[in-house]
DNA sequence: TACTGCGACGAAAACGTTTTCGTGTTGAAA
DNA sequence: TTTCAACACGAAAACGTTTTCGTCGCAGTA
């Protein structure tokens, strides 16, 4: 276990200076070839690998990014990290992925981490305890102290920063006019809590797509649930004895509770009610019958958004500066669990 | 924007020394109760935190801890990571995810940044491309530079270092054992090309199931599956014409395809055939029917591996020091795709 | 008065780099 | 022989900490 090699073992071995060695690794041209030929070569033969730690100090930057998402265990934040990863790599950046577990203390906690040196800016979508809170002041502090931030997904409208978001009232509403141009009369809605942002936006296009269809709003036909634990009982108790031929849910498991009640309604999808997604996973894919949804191209927003972030990093910060939304397109995907259009 | 406050500008804002800076904020009694109070005052009004780079820089530890896996867009990697997260958080250490994309180049590629003294060690589960090339090198490296890592699942025998694993040949042989038990006698198997640990593993509890209950190994009825993408269609050649009445698949995804084959060869699961999948993801709950699997615990191998990489790190290196396997269990979740036992 | 001891603080090194600014040695021009 | 570039290299500061080892002044003691 040979204890990592650095400039000063080098110079010491060599003996030269530390300056000297440097310089030469770096093809400085005041350092005689001779002398130039034979550090590097006997750097590369012990594998010299300059320390990022002490580079970090030096250069006052660390080359690297982070991101804190609410939870993991979840397609398309993986998706999104796929696609940070990817831009991050190519532009020479490493990245650190914290979990909030959707609780404010932990993200202000990890946001405190990474802040103290240890990246050079952040990309995050919040927890929903901090969207339910409405407290923003650790984002805000982060800004002030020269922390460039990107927000995604999950946003928050009075933070000054880059974002990346989908167009969730279009989505929304995209997927509501479809459900109607299938014929269907009843379209229910099973949505999140309103404080979470993308529910709210998603809501709103669902009543846009029937306002403009001249289709009544009906409350009774809009569930709202807090708790992603309970929601197959939920869903299934106002499922019952309701009368609709259309669903649209904010999220894939919603969907897939829905049609499995419906089934035990002795109903068929898609044949008696049409149903349709938001979040193009894994289960749309696979499920029997698999999901029409919007698919909100997560390794897209996430490449955006690692686009936004290093370039606000690798910009002087005298250029003027402004800050830019990105809203990436959704897009329906038609599988089985809708009717064919009429 | 105000530039990160330092010892430095308190020393001068204050006119005291940077040492006395630094000590009163640990709080050493070498320091005059009066100033030190003074200098905590200002610290905290001013919201000062040491930075973290010069911190890893001095201490040469960075607290921070590396996990690099296949994939990230994976139920099973995800809740790994989840464990990992909790354990490493709670004793203080940060986590960065890399991802090697199952490619052999960028395996090494982020194993040499995360080794330039940006972690203190780091937990890995080999790429694809990796265990096929046999190509080892890099792990070695890291270890004779006395960065301590941890494989797990996807491992190699011939490295000296930690391992989480699960008991895959058991794990194999409990599945079959139990589709034996509901009566099977032509039991097929999924299973992917043996270079890659887990699916030999497996592959072999298959085996030694078979054998102890007198059953005759039929190589006919094991399929070898090389890419994911072409899986689906393999699947359904393989199962074409085939008299089987069960089947074991080493991941869901593979036993969702030949379930939804099976259905379109007009047989009934679990009636007709029984089928059993690896790996406890969203896909087997919710599926229809939902699938009786194999249970990885995979937060709990994230929970081991990180317990066990922190407590290398935090040991003096004379102690005696020897490597670790810890097996973690795993679990049959009994589901609908298989007959309730005789 | 001279010495000791202690309380309170500062100087400086160290971690591993990069970079600016010397500085000493050449060789050639004057 | 003197002078001056050019060349090849080294010393030192800086990034932000922690920590060891002074040092200074003053009170107490002999």
């Amino acid at each position: 276990m040979k204890p990592k090699l650095t400039l000063k073992k080098i110079a010491k071995e060599l003996d030269v200076s530390i300056s000297t060695v440097s310089k030469a690794l770096r093809d400085s041209p005041e350092i005689g070839e001779e002398t130039r030929e034979k550090i590097k070569a006997f750097a590369k033969h012990y594998n010299y690998k300059p320390n990022n730690i002490a580079l970090s100090l030096k250069n006052r930057k660390t080359k690297t990014i982070g991101i804190i998402i609410p939870e993991i265990v979840h397609h398309f934040f993986t998706t999104v990290i796929s696609g940070v990863e990817k831009v991050a790599n190519e532009m020479g950046y490493n990245v650190f992925v914290c979990l909030s577990d959707n609780s404010f203390d932990k993200e202000v906690l990890n946001m405190e981490m990474l802040a103290n040196g240890s990246t050079d800016g952040f990309i995050l979508s919040l927890a929903k305890e901090t969207m339910q809170k409405g407290d923003y002041h650790h984002l805000v502090e982060a800004i002030n102290q020269g922390m460039p931030l990107v927000l995604f997904d999950r946003v928050v409208d009075d933070i000054a920063c880059d974002k990346v978001i989908i167009d969730d009232v279009t989505g929304g509403k995209k997927a509501v006019e479809y459900l109607i141009e299938c014929g269907c009369k009843n379209i229910a809605l099973i949505s999140t809590v309103d404080y979470v942002s993308v529910g709210k936006l998603r809501t709103h296009g669902y009543k846009q797509a029937l306002v403009e269809n001249n289709i009544e709003i009906n409350e009774d036909l809009i569930l709202k649930i807090e708790e992603m634990e309970d929601s197959e009982a939920e869903i299934e108790q106002f499922l019952r004895n309701k009368k609709v031929d259309g669903v649209f849910a904010v999220n894939e498991h919603f969907a897939i509770s829905a049609i499995k009640t419906i089934q035990e309604q002795g109903k068929k999808v898609p044949e008696d009610v049409s149903v349709i997604g938001f979040t193009d996973g894994e289960l749309s894919k696979r499920f029997i019958p698999s999901l029409t949804t919007v698919s909100q191209h997560g390794m897209r927003m996430g490449e955006e958004s690692a686009r936004l972030l290093i370039e606000k990093l690798e910009r002087t910060p005298s250029e003027d500066d402004y800050y830019k939304t990105i809203i990436v397109e959704t897009e329906l995907v038609t599988r089985n669990s809708t009717k064919s259009k009429k």
